[in-house]
DNA sequence: ACAAGTATGCACCTTTTGGTAAGTACCCTA
DNA sequence: TAGGGTACTTACCAAAAGGTGCATACTTGT
């Protein structure tokens, strides 16, 4: 039988240096990025998020706004599922016509801060990806 | 009309320093981090990329050993498309019984890189994540 | 008076996603 | 010779995700 471990040895350096342990602590997750993946899972919610860190507390019409494309539907049922994970919160002021607005929790805050260097890669990769979209949209369907 | 940009006044700091514009350059994507989630959507993709940035080129078999849960059929398909992405590399050595091993390119590299930060806001937040979706659970499914 | 904006809720439907289970062709080990 | 490992492929189906459109109740602008 063949061992995985034994075929890669361990003088080559093959790991990333940050990249580091996916450590299985809390049953139910298999490591850390799982975590934050169960909590940022959806389309929409990370987008959310981001705009929420920028815009400081937003009101919900405006946040509409910004995420282009989403529905109200959406936008709602993800700002509800973020706020009783407690990334986001809600503040209603009670008006007519109404007045609500959403910002970050401290929790919230920190998950956006680990936000950034995706953001980061997105715009400096911007054009790659585009290209290879394109690419793949022509040929094979 | 009341105008958003004037309801927050600029003197506060609401704004969190590092969270910044989120530049709309490309049409198609709204933001550089619109272009990282349309790369790594999909339940698996994430933490297959993280698990063939920590276990350098592996074969496919550890691959799904790794990531628990996965079927063939998920791992197969987001292994196809991360490697018409340009994130993954494989390598087929055509021998029998089959061997095939996934690596990382460069492009691939620094996404896993800009992962790093979430796999750390999970592994720090994992308890009371975790708190949070026992509560979820417990009351309205 | 009428249209538009405010922040949602709800019903209905389609699309996407993902899981299960089977099969392939060949090898090695017990 | 039977069973397990290798890396997939395919067909079928269930569940989740997400979109559309309508409704609310009140205000402001034209």
């Amino acid at each position: 039988m063949i061992s995985e471990q034994t075929t890669v040895p361990p003088s080559e350096a093959r790991i990333l240096p940050s990249t580091q342990a996916c450590t299985p602590i809390l049953p139910g997750f298999t490591c850390g990025l799982d975590v934050s993946l169960r909590v940022i899972a959806g389309k929409w919610k990370p987008l959310i998020l981001y705009f929420i860190a920028q815009g400081g507390p937003i009101r919900y019409g405006a946040l509409r706004r910004a995420v282009q494309g989403v529905s109200d539907k959406m936008l709602i049922q993800q700002l509800k599922e973020l706020e009783v994970d407690g990334l986001v919160k809600r503040t209603d002021y009670k008006e007519i016509p109404p007045r609500v607005d959403y910002g970050l929790t401290a929790l919230g805050r920190s998950l956006a801060e680990a936000l950034v260097p995706l953001c980061s890669w997105g715009t400096q990769n911007m054009e790659e990806v585009a290209r290879v979209f394109a690419e793949r949209d022509l040929s094979g369907q």
